[in-house]
DNA sequence: GCGATGCTACGGCCGCGGCCGAAGCATTCC
DNA sequence: GGAATGCTTCGGCCGCGGCCGTAGCATCGC
């Protein structure tokens, strides 16, 4: 049964505000220095060193040196998993807290555009990312429940069509049966909605961006939607935005 | 965005050993006394009180009051889905943790049932469920890859035969679309594969306890499964147990 | 009514762990 | 070589939070 200290500890792990803060934005996939984790924590670096060190060795983080450099990533997708759920549930806790300490919730300019588009570990997140989902799941090219989710045959075509690589080394094959590739609903942190995470979801993405699509807004995890990406998702996906 | 702390003090709730104890008991779907829970997190009952109203109070448990007693249960799938997600990282630590502290790992007799059949919140685990899932995967009426899973045309007629309500309360409907119920894999604590969980999982786990398949071990997860059940079981999966 | 049981509220003790300053090692640039 | 940058290690401060003892409120049994 795997000690459940274990479990405890890796809970623990992500229960610090400055290590979550770190995780938080690590959230992208991207591998980002020290010093800008110590950053974005809010503490000095020989803190977030420690912090860092912990991570690692408990396995949610994974470093590579590079020069002076040391880049910090996490460490799986099942980590990136892990903090979706946790986020999942945390924000269902508003609605306890929201009574209890007044939420400020500065919903500055700069969240605007992470509220529009960002990245999710490997995915497209934020209000189009739903609507995009929301397309899809209304032209029975995929299923969106809680517990799965299911590329359908038609929403293979049309992904296909798209330019999506659907076969490549992101997607892992089906074990056997038909052709479908996986797919994962992920609760949008701002919606409160799913849109499509898994390997069908980092395809898509991957290929928003390999088409100039979207590109990413220095120094945060929200994206643009170029306007070629505006004329190409507008007409596949049926936006009106 | 939902302030970063919520999302930190979501995690350091989990994160106790007294309150991981108390939620990893509860992770078999059945509701819990408030003195059971100190027993099993050993600790005082006045100090479980206040570890529960704060659970409770977070969202991560739900409580009603039976008599003189008060009955504690997880709050939702989602919080069990949580739970999973961090007890599957958790179960990698170990590799960097066996060098350092010997994991004691005493499989005890008791463990050996455990490992064999268990529920896990709504569904069947432990080789007994992974070896169900196995047979499954190998007739091509599932697919189970870690980013979802989906139940094909032949696994519904499959199951329905062996008298599983697919269409029940339990299971939620497909958006559209062929009636596809959706299912979701489910590391396995203990066989480190996945496991059938979700809609059909649970649908699965009802109709074996319903037809006297399998039983509950009194006073812990662990289920016992019935003569019946290994030869229908067996029959239906392949099992040579 | 009285006592027993299950649970909760309050106070005080105490220890774990986060935090930074100072110092030390590695790498790069000039 | 010397200085600057990026990161880590060490030591000590300090505050948050878990823990239980005592006490108080509900429910059940007689």
């Amino acid at each position: 049964m795997l000690s459940t200290s274990a479990f405890a500890e890796t809970a623990s792990l992500v229960g610090d505000p400055a290590r979550a803060n770190m995780l938080a934005a690590l959230m992208d996939g991207r591998a980002l220095t020290a010093a800008e984790l110590a950053h974005v924590a809010g503490i000095a670096p020989q803190t977030a060193s420690g912090h860092l060190a912990r991570l690692t060795q408990a396995g949610l983080l994974a470093m590579e040196r590079q020069g002076r450099h040391r880049y910090h990533r996490l460490a799986s997708g099942a980590v990136a998993q892990m903090l979706e759920g946790i986020m999942s549930v945390a924000a269902d806790l508003g609605g306890a807290d929201r009574a209890k300490r007044r939420t400020a919730t500065v919903t500055g300019p700069r969240d605007q555009a992470m509220r529009y588009a960002r990245t999710c570990y490997d995915h497209l997140a934020g209000r189009i990312a739903v609507a995009m989902a929301d397309g899809m799941v209304a032209r029975g090219q995929v299923d969106l429940s809680p517990d799965g989710g299911a590329l359908t045959d038609s929403g293979a075509v049309f992904l296909r069509g798209l330019g999506v690589e659907l076969d490549g080394a992101g997607a892992r094959a089906s074990s056997r049966g038909g052709g479908r590739v996986f797919c994962r609903p992920c609760l949008d942190w701002s919606e409160r909605r799913p849109h499509i995470a898994g390997a069908v979801g980092a395809a898509l993405c991957q290929t928003c961006f390999a088409r100039g699509w979207v590109r990413r807004i220095e120094g945060t995890r929200a994206v643009a939607v170029t306007p070629a990406g505006r004329l190409a998702l507008g007409k596949a996906f049926d936006l009106w935005d």
